[in-house]
DNA sequence: CCATCTTTGTGCACGCGTTCACAAAGACAT
DNA sequence: ATGTCTTTGTGAACGCGTGCACAAAGATGG
């Protein structure tokens, strides 16, 4: 998971749990892929093979939605993509802004993940007055100054923000005060905002530095046994409070070899 | 969190719980920015705003690691960095390699945060013969063939995946194969692993919907009153065989304004 | 109409994670 | 040395999420 929720402490929504919520879209994946292939229905096993999941959890999942499901034959794949895309909101049009188009802005600009589920390209927003007209994923960038202008004039609510973290804040005050109340934040930063505004985070570097946690501790299985010897804390406030960088003198360079 | 754990279910590797795991990238950059600063001690409330988290949860994830605190005081910022550092495993070299190098691969192999902290793009891929040689990020592209060479040759055994989903899980099978054993997924289909295999999961496209759903809810507290009628559930399997998008015409038009 | 078989929907128990609230520990002043 | 003040570290309670296991519901065949 390379996300972490903020703000909006697990609010139950309308009764369902927010992890249900965080599964939905992968359900609505998987039944699209069924639908598709014009397969009319799918038991739950085997839809929750296809999600990655439990299959109790999958009926419990659905259970928050309704019993859309037949007891001796499964759930209905048509009726079951559209009652999740309703319960997403998906059968509707959300234009979106991205703003910093950078690497990740113009990658996320072509992806098509974005379109194909509702959500609409509204406006590529960049600070760079370089920038600004030049077409990227067949949309002219446009300067931040006419972003208040673009969040309203096409009533714009979920913002995207694939700044330099130095600017993100700046950029979410801007967006917030504009109108825009979800923001997805690909800025290393953490975003404070006013309450009724949510924000998703997407962290590559946490991402990997969870992945090399675990790899480190495999790694550390086969080789147990030393590294038991952790290094000397600061004893006291006297050892802290000199700025040196290492209290004691084992700390080895922090920096990649 | 646009992030999801896949296999592993809550390992608590050595004692710390996988949410702790989770956080500590986060303390890690406050407290990166503070040594910046020279600031040398900051207490758990004050690093916990920066976090974004609440203090108590804070000082409980330290308390995993060890008692590294001073009582009165608070924490020396160094010494934290590097005993955070040390248990993510930051203090070693960590080769990645990245495959597919589309809009979304290109944006990786440039972005600045992975490099920042042990990270080093030993590599990128992709299937595409006419991209080979060419250079990205200062690093020229190789082709598929050459991915398990690249693998043994580098000792890599975190594996980044930016290609379509239809490639994914084949790409990650040779992944696995040549010896890498985490792996960061951000093709939008659920990967199978063998156990041992840590993947986690970027799909920007869940976290969209996620926030549609929200978005969703929080236009239709405005509006409250209708939407009670449940549209009528398929009354057997006669009723859900016919293919109609939506069984009523009562979905509410929630467009923002 | 009855029996059997399949698959859903859920009651229940368990475990993880979060939060509160406070005792213990140390700094600092007198 | 003693008292006060700050801040950590943690015991305990609570709530959410997960998974088991089974009863209920419907399909299907005779």
């Amino acid at each position: 998971m390379a996300t972490g929720r903020t703000h909006r402490p697990a609010t139950r929504s309308r009764g369902i749990p927010e992890a249900t919520v965080a599964r939905l879209p992968l359900y609505l994946r998987a039944l699209t892929a069924l639908s598709e292939r014009s397969v009319p229905t799918v038991s739950s096993e085997e839809l929750a093979a296809a999600a990655g999941v439990n299959s109790a959890k999958l009926r419990k999942d659905f259970s928050y939605l309704g019993s859309y499901g037949t007891r001796g034959v499964g759930y209905d794949v048509e009726y079951l993509v559209y009652q999740i895309s309703r319960e997403l909101g998906l059968t509707q049009d959300w234009p979106v802004v991205i703003v910093g188009i950078g690497n990740l802005g113009a990658a996320l600009a072509n992806y098509g993940g974005f379109a194909s589920r509702g959500f609409r390209v509204a406006a590529l927003i960049d600070a760079d007055p370089a920038m600004a007209g030049k077409p990227v994923a067949g949309i002219p960038v446009q300067h931040t100054d006419e972003l208040e202008k673009i969040i309203s004039d096409n009533g714009v609510s979920i913002g995207v923000i694939a700044t330099p973290a130095g600017a993100a804040q700046q950029v979410c005050e801007r967006l917030v005060a504009a109108g825009v109340t979800s923001i997805l934040n690909f800025a290393p930063t953490v975003l404070s905002v006013p309450d009724g505004v949510d924000v998703r985070k997407v962290d590559l570097s946490i991402e990997l530095q969870i992945l090399a946690f675990h790899e480190q501790r495999k790694a550390g299985e086969e080789t147990e046994g030393e590294a038991a010897v952790p290094p000397a804390a600061p004893t006291g406030a006297a050892a802290a409070a000199d700025g040196r960088k290492g209290p004691d003198g084992d700390v080895p360079a922090v920096m990649p070899a």
